[in-house]
DNA sequence: ATGTCGCCTCATAGGCGA
């Protein structure tokens, strides 16, 4: 990640999923970014690094006080609201954590909706967990019966459009199947590109305005012993 | 149902979440 880090150089990045306390900032630090860390043990954490300053407005989503879950962070970073989400997988379907994630997407919603009446520059980036529309996975016939392929959260993901967020990958590439954000580890899935496209940047419509350029790097996933997501970048006039 | 990976613990195997 280091070396992805010192070769693209972005300017912020948004990282997901953690699983653990530790945060090596310091080595961050000396590569030239500054980190925000929102961790918990073994599960979820989501870290912001910036080689601009950062603000830290809040690491919690709102509306529900009892979420303890290190699944948000919000900070300004020259100007852009910058959100950071790991938003609940929900497998299984129909279970507790199925519900925790349509009650989190309601949630996110509702603070979206918030930063549109006041009309704010913001990026909502990260593990959406949502497979938006059908030509976002390899074959909708093997989602069917997954968390991240229900009608309930695609649609509460077409709210968050609904809004006047912008898909910023797909305002780029209208129509286009076959790129993917994850593959499974089984199976050869990344061989043969049997995978979903999960992690989304939504861009308020001032930053939407400013999207010049919005691909895939399926390049680290080619790596041994690689995530199963693969990064996405964005870049803004 | 299964496949793989990485975290955790009444730990060196099994459960859990992905």
């Amino acid at each position: 990640m280091t070396a992805w880090l010192q070769t693209r150089r972005p300017d912020v990045l948004l990282l997901q999923e953690l699983k653990g306390t530790e945060f090596p900032s310091d080595l961050f630090r000396e590569l030239g970014y500054e980190s925000t860390a929102v961790t918990q043990k073994a599960y979820n954490g989501v870290a912001v690094l910036s080689r601009h300053p950062t603000e830290t407005i809040s690491t919690t989503l709102g509306g529900d006080l009892g979420d303890s879950h290190a699944r948000f962070l919000h900070v300004v970073i020259q100007g852009i609201h910058a959100v950071n989400i790991y938003l609940p997988n929900g497998n299984p379907v129909g279970s507790e954590k199925f519900a925790y994630k349509l009650a989190w997407m309601d949630r996110l919603a509702a603070q979206m909706s918030e930063w549109r009446r006041a009309d704010l520059p913001v990026l909502v980036g990260g593990d959406f967990n949502v497979i938006p529309e059908d030509i976002d996975c390899h074959k909708p016939s093997s989602w069917i019966h997954d968390a991240l392929f229900q009608p309930e959260p695609r649609a509460r993901y077409r709210r968050l459009l609904e809004l006047g967020y912008t898909d910023a990958f797909r305002a780029l590439h209208p129509g286009e199947g076959g790129h993917f954000t994850f593959w499974d580890y089984f199976r050869q899935a990344f061989e043969h590109n049997r995978g979903i496209r999960i992690d989304h940047f939504l861009l308020s419509p001032a930053l939407a305005q400013r999207l010049k350029k919005c691909e895939i790097d399926v390049a680290p996933r080619r790596l041994q012993k690689p995530s199963d997501h693969a990064p996405i970048l964005v870049s803004l006039r």
